[in-house]
RNA sequence: GUGAGCGUAGCCCAGUGGUUAAGGCGCCAGGUUGUGGCCCUGGAGAUCGUGGGUUCAAAUCCCACCGUUCACCCCA
């Protein structure tokens, strides 16, 4: 029996109470900051994904879906939200409408990998992202909008967490005083930081093997070698998050997987962390776009995976919303009355009644069982009495209350 | 890719070598030939993850594979 592929899941309908509850507060929050719906495909051109995100990296050979459509062509399943948004923003000439351009998204994401807590083969994201502007008050305002988007959604006790690592200019001459401060401790390094090294030094820092982390800590703070504007944007980044209140707490030592990061990053952690615990996190990428082949364009953004916020949701037994129930429910005695019943389903809701018609003949025992497992408030019934009355039975499942009804007045009575 | 734990009905799970694999939830039906929730009775539902091996005998022991969970690598 084929199943679910790995890392893969089936959202059943009481889990899908948590995925409307997300998207609605996230499609809302965005309503409130002028962010506008953006959905690019669920594959693109592989290239996209190797330029941007994959330097340095073993995100393409290791983690990426990358596979030949018919006619031979490199394609890779979404493995990120940002950089099909850039593609959309330069291939849709995004940069003739007032800048900044404001887009946001939700949908799925892949990577191949080991499934582990809140990390799936084919996962969900929430990202909005603003394009075309430089200004440090747009950094703090996606810094204060990601807050109140774990605010709404009723998650509390998080941390923002907050970093600059310079642009192409400063981060340079900071590696190699990073790396010549490891090069000291070469020996006590272990094997991935070895790796690290070489390939992808800034990771050095977020090391979890406690000998690295000793290392780490007396390591030079990037925040120390900014370049004056890339020093001048950060503070103004804290000045203006310090007026809208929003607390966070500088780590010098946080640093985002990816390549096309510059100044600003920053990550939403609950306060007692574990394995898998960052719940979103984002930054500016002022070279993104330009290296796609856009003008050089300065852009900043956010991304959160789903199944972490539900996974939260669902540690904090946080009150969801329930989907709405049906309206009534059609039980019948004989044919007669099924024939009748059918025609009465379809008239109600053709008046935007919610119906559920029971089928199959059970007795009308049977059929009140299936009524009140679904839960539904109002049941009618027809049988023998009713029809020749051209009356419906009207009970409250709730009270057990029930009169009988001309079959001209149930709409109204239902939904007045 | 690496390491560790776990796979028994839709779900939770008992069962560590010996008859037809036990129970709970859920499902279906009856108890009420026209009335649900509680209760009672009955029923359906399990290739014991898959394949191989050891043994007179395997859900139980061994091996491999698959899946899953957690962690690592990586992190979007």
């Amino acid at each position: 029996m084929p199943k679910a592929p790995r890392g893969t899941f089936d959202i059943l309908p009481q889990e899908h109470i948590y995925w409307k509850y997300v998207e609605g507060k996230a499609t809302s929050l965005c309503q409130l900051y002028g962010y506008q719906p953006l959905s690019t495909p669920i594959f693109e051109d592989a290239q996209l994904f190797i330029k941007t995100v994959a330097g340095g990296t073993d995100i393409v050979d290791k983690e990426m879906y990358v596979f030949a459509d018919k006619s031979g062509q490199e394609l890779a399943l979404r493995a990120e939200g940002t950089a099909p948004v850039c593609r959309a923003y330069i291939e849709h000439g995004l940069f003739n409408l007032p800048q900044p351009v404001k887009l946001y998204y939700i949908g799925p994401a892949f990577r191949y990998e080991r499934p582990q807590a809140g990390r799936y083969r084919q996962h969900h994201q929430f990202g909005f992202e603003a394009l075309g502007e430089a200004d440090p008050a747009l950094d703090a305002e996606v810094i204060e909008m990601a807050r109140r988007f774990f605010d709404s959604l009723g998650l509390s006790r998080l941390s923002i967490h907050l970093n600059s690592i310079g642009c192409k200019l400063c981060r340079p001459g900071y590696l190699e005083v990073l790396r010549q401060h490891y090069s000291g401790y070469i020996d006590h390094l272990c094997p991935d930081c070895k790796a690290r090294l070489v390939r992808n030094p800034l990771r050095l820092l977020d090391c979890k093997k406690t000998s690295c982390q000793e290392i780490a800590k007396t390591a030079p703070k990037i925040t120390d070698y900014l370049c004056p504007e890339c020093q001048l944007h950060f503070q103004s980044v804290q000045k203006y998050l310090g007026a809208m209140n929003i607390p966070f707490h500088l780590n010098p030592r946080l640093v985002r997987g990816l390549d096309y990061y510059t100044r600003t990053v920053f990550e939403v952690e609950p306060r007692e962390k574990g394995g898998q615990s960052t719940l979103g996190g984002g930054g500016r990428y002022d070279d993104l776009i330009e290296s796609l082949g856009g003008k050089p364009t300065p852009a900043v953004g956010f991304a959160a995976g789903l199944e972490r916020i539900i996974l939260n949701l669902k540690k904090q037994k946080t009150d969801i919303p329930a989907l709405p129930e049906p309206d009534a429910f059609i039980a019948y005695m004989g044919e007669e009355a099924k024939i009748e019943a059918l025609k009465i389903a379809s008239e109600l809701r053709k008046a935007g009644i919610a119906v559920i018609m029971a089928t199959g003949d059970k007795s009308l025992r049977g059929q009140l069982r299936q009524a009140n497992s679904l839960g539904i408030a109002y049941a009618l019934i027809l049988g023998k009495q009713e029809l020749s009355k051209r009356s419906i039975m009207l009970r409250d499942m709730s009270s057990r209350e029930q009169k009988i009804i001309p079959l001209a007045e149930i709409a109204k009575i239902l939904k007045p």
